[in-house]
DNA sequence: TCCATATAATTGCCTTCAGCAACTAATAGA
DNA sequence: TCTATTAGTTGCTGAAGGCAATTATATGGA
């Protein structure tokens, strides 16, 4: 068995947990008198006012005259209504009455009681870490209305020194092939910051969405005049997000802060998306030659930004 | 709302999300004429030989009648039949006939086919992560068939040294206070590792279940006679498996392999549990004395082990 | 030893579920 | 203006599946 086999049978293996562990518990839905699909019917008229009854099939897979029918329940019960029609004549958004909204919230008080239970036995970090897992699967599996938080930049604390040693090491071996040398000097890097660590005039920034690491970068002082500007990574899953401007530029206005009169930076040419940041940030290149490293040949290259100007 | 509905909350977006995008898949499975209730039955069937329907019905959360009437229509399809009877003639144990397996092994296979092709699209990366995540929500709630792996001891490999660095970094944050000068600490020495490595005279191991991380341990070379064991880290969800044992027996087996006289290492009195493992393969403390380090207050100590020994 | 009680499996009865196709009404596109 | 499409409804129907009664066997006391 492959490796996407295995992962296809743990997935699986998930599912028939998941329909076992919940599925059971909604079957008959908390013995009301409704079905699992009026309930489900029911949370999305609570949700969403004025769906159309077409939306409801679509979105919950189930067919429309079955819909429409459980519709017509609903409306025999008085717990819908018809809002006034929109442009289009077809389409009838239904919205809830009190009386729907009465119906429905104790089960959803019953419902959010037996999450509650189910949960009630772990404690705080495992309901965290549980919280967790559930988002990476959502995310994962693609759940579109799944809302990301806001990336939050933050300085480093414990366990940052080794995420960002291993994100550079993952990182640069898939992409470029780099050994595990790069991620040595990577960490001794790090280890070298963080012991000679001049808070005045160094800083970094890790930026998080969710808890999730997606990127990070460093300022470190080369002289009294000169900032170094080293480390900079964006994770694959938060490019196109801006993410490596906004790092940089957090660097370029700590150092004029600092009153650094120049910031150089180290890189690599084949770096393309880093280099257009530099350049968008009036960085020059200023020497440039050949090397062979982490099991390479490649081209590094120093670049100047004059933090004097303008 | 407060923390627990809060994380209540987001179970029940989880669950409706899991119903809405493989619930659907498995309803009218995969285009068969078999219901979901079916195929369920099937796959325990083609599990576990010898079920009895009552267990059926208990594990599945079936009514008896039910599930009597499901087997009674795959018994006419000769799909089943009913083992020789056990000492107790009440119980009738269900075996799969080599018909029944060979309907069930296309549906089967296409669930897994479904199933891959949902993992498709991601890289083995996010694979892993989506497959940590899965175990992760069945450990925390309570999935009692979910087996463990076996640890496995490997070499590094890119990734690592940030990854242990950091776990080092984190747990001693948590347990002992220690702040990120530890773990910059150790990324130095992880870096001089992989620098200096020589594949002849050290080495390291990297414990793993499920491709989580449990735990690691470093040979490096001091002088021609003496291998440094350093870095020894058991996760707190792998301690009680004799693990740090394991870790420090291959060290030892190493070493005398490699002909070195001593094995020296560096610990501190805080740590417990290493230390009595330390002990009990027979090291002896040779020296301590106080210092201050990673914002406490701490008595190092060093440990010997005579290789040459019995 | 015998009886009350429990467990395993089956069957009859019945309601609800839910797929399919035909149908109406309104709209959008050519 | 004609046609195709979309929103919603309704009739028909087989299957799903809950509940209670029934049979056969086991088991644990008195």
């Amino acid at each position: 068995m492959n490796r996407i086999q295995h992962d296809a049978a743990q997935l699986r293996a998930f599912n028939r947990f998941h329909t076992g562990r919940i599925g059971v518990l909604n079957e008959r839905m908390l013995d009301s008198r409704l079905s699992l699909a009026q309930v489900r019917v029911l949370y999305e008229l609570s949700a969403r006012n004025g769906v159309l009854a077409s939306q409801l099939a679509r979105e919950l897979g189930l067919d429309p005259g079955y819909v429409s029918r459980l519709l017509a329940g609903f409306r025999r019960k008085r717990w819908i209504t018809t809002a006034p029609a929109s442009a289009d004549k077809r389409r009838r958004p239904i919205v809830l009455t009190k009386a729907g909204r009465a119906a429905f919230e104790p089960l959803d008080r019953r419902s959010q009681t037996e999450a509650e239970a189910m949960l009630a036995p772990l404690d705080s970090s495992r309901r965290r870490r549980l919280g967790e897992a559930l988002r990476t699967v959502r995310e994962l599996l693609g759940d579109s209305s799944l809302a990301a938080g806001p990336v939050v930049l933050r300085s480093h604390r414990p366990g940052d020194i080794g995420m960002v040693a291993q994100r550079h090491g993952e990182l640069y071996a898939q992409e470029y092939g780099w050994d595990e040398r790069f991620e040595a000097l990577v960490a001794g890097i790090l280890a070298r910051f963080i012991e000679n660590f001049k808070a005045e005039r160094e800083r970094c920034w890790i930026a998080e969405r969710d808890g999730q690491f997606l990127g990070c970068v460093f300022v470190v002082e080369k002289d009294a005049d000169t900032a170094q500007l080293r480390m900079l990574l964006v994770e694959p899953a938060a490019r196109g997000l801006g993410l490596g401007k906004q790092l940089v530029a957090e660097c370029v206005r700590f150092a004029r802060s600092k009153r650094y009169r120049r910031m150089v930076l180290w890189t690599n040419s084949v770096l393309d998306a880093a280099r257009h940041v530099y350049e968008s940030f009036g960085f020059r290149l200023v020497e440039q030659g050949k090397h062979s490293a982490f099991g390479k040949d490649l081209v590094e290259q120093t670049w100047e930004l004059d933090l004097a100007a303008n």
